[in-house]
DNA sequence: ATGTCC
């Protein structure tokens, strides 16, 4: 604890990178706050409901805020054996739809193999859900280091999948229990010890999710599916012996990260570097937003023909969401330029960049598959009760 | 972000 000095703000990323004032005030706001010892911000800052997006924190207590509702949110690239030269593109989109459905499988053995309880929220897995999350088909294109693709499996004009999403409404409500904690919690309260160990379950919960999302996925366009690398980028964890809080800022002391694009952007594949204690073991995670959900009403699809448009990308690709409140938030101009993030970590010395990802065919939300399967879900539950009874 | 405010 250092009440009279506020921690000192590590910031990689330069002039040449726009960064929103109040993601700025929001850095020195949380430096200020009890018990910080050093914050990271990343080029893909913005300003979120709490704290900085894009910024890593160390502190000596629990802070529920600055991660949120989406605990264990995070990004995983699976590689996938399905040849680019036999992909249809249209009929994939259709194959994928079914991702809207509730997932039937069994979910028991896979909750116990990550030693959580055998129904913990088993109805929500293998769902993406809304707001940035989703799930994308790409193609690779290696960059001029192909060799140290191929360490990982993965060479240029492979199809991979990229999934983003978290721990879904089992995150809300762990985070529901600490809403009004401002202040952070002690770690050694009862209070910050029962938060440390649902939000370590939401976490390994978080990932599982994601796994079953590309399994899903995968088994509808029948192929097989290997991980590549899984990172988180909205958690806390033991590091240095403080509480590092990631607010999306993806989990560095691995050897691969994959940044996200927007959806008419590439993403890329970074191989980490760990010779720079004061970036906390963290990266950037995506392109970061530059206008919030609501700005973007009238920035962008206020005509059917605009937000047909937003249904391809200018790489002849396709996106699936049939949310028209989705599609605008989310639409490409909403976020910074991935490749300008990119620069900005490879000259900070964070980074090398290994892959472009290419997007394909980015999966939201499927509107009229929705309806009829939460019809039949409901049919469902109707029947299943009454066998019951 | 969220079985979301109907």
């Amino acid at each position: 604890m250092r009440p009279d000095r506020t921690a000192f703000i590590h910031r990689f990323y330069s002039d040449r990178c726009w960064i929103e004032g109040t993601a700025e005030d929001q850095l020195e706001q949380v430096a200020a706050m009890r018990g910080v010892l050093s914050i990271a911000a990343f080029p893909d800052l913005h300003p979120g409901k709490y704290g900085p997006v894009g910024s890593a924190i160390l502190a000596d207590r629990i802070y529920p805020q600055l991660i949120g509702n989406d605990i264990g949110c995070g990004m995983s690239l699976f590689a996938l054996d399905l040849p680019a030269r036999k992909l249809r593109l249209d009929k994939a989109a259709q194959k994928l739809r079914m991702l809207e459905g509730s997932w039937q499988g069994a979910s028991a053995a896979r909750l116990k193999a990550l030693d959580l309880r055998e129904n913990l929220h088993a109805q929500a897995l293998g769902t993406i859900g809304g707001g940035n999350h989703f799930c994308e088909l790409q193609v690779v294109d290696a960059n001029a280091d192909s060799t140290a693709l191929e360490t990982f499996g993965l060479k240029k004009g492979d199809l991979a999948l990229l999934v983003h999403s978290g721990s879904r409404s089992l995150g809300t409500a762990v985070f529901s229990t600490v809403l009004d904690r401002f202040a952070g919690l002690d770690p050694d309260s009862t209070e910050g010890h029962v938060y440390w160990q649902d939000h370590c379950q939401a976490i390994r919960w978080a990932s599982l999710n994601r796994t079953l999302i590309a399994e899903r996925a995968a088994e509808a366009l029948r192929c097989e599916l290997t991980l590549v690398t899984d990172a988180p980028h909205n958690m806390i964890e033991i590091w240095d012996g403080a509480f590092l809080h990631r607010k999306g800022a993806a989990k560095a002391d691995i050897p691969l990260v994959p940044l996200a694009g927007s959806r008419d952007a590439l993403s890329y594949l970074l191989v980490t570097k760990s010779d720079k204690p004061d970036a906390l073991a963290s990266l950037a995670h995506g392109a970061g937003r530059k206008y919030d959900r609501r700005s973007m009403i009238g920035r962008a699809g206020a005509t059917r023909s605009e937000r047909n448009e937003l249904a391809r990308t200018s790489f002849g690709g396709l996106v699936v969401c049939e949310d028209r409140q989705l599609l605008i938030e989310e639409a490409p101009n909403a976020y910074k330029d991935p490749k300008r993030v990119l620069e900005e970590l490879v000259n900070a010395g964070l980074a090398t960049n290994v892959a472009s990802l290419k997007p394909l065919l980015t999966f939201k939300k499927a509107a009229r598959q929705a309806q009829s399967i939460a019809r039949q879900d409901k049919k469902r539950r109707l029947l299943d009760r009454r066998s019951r009874r």
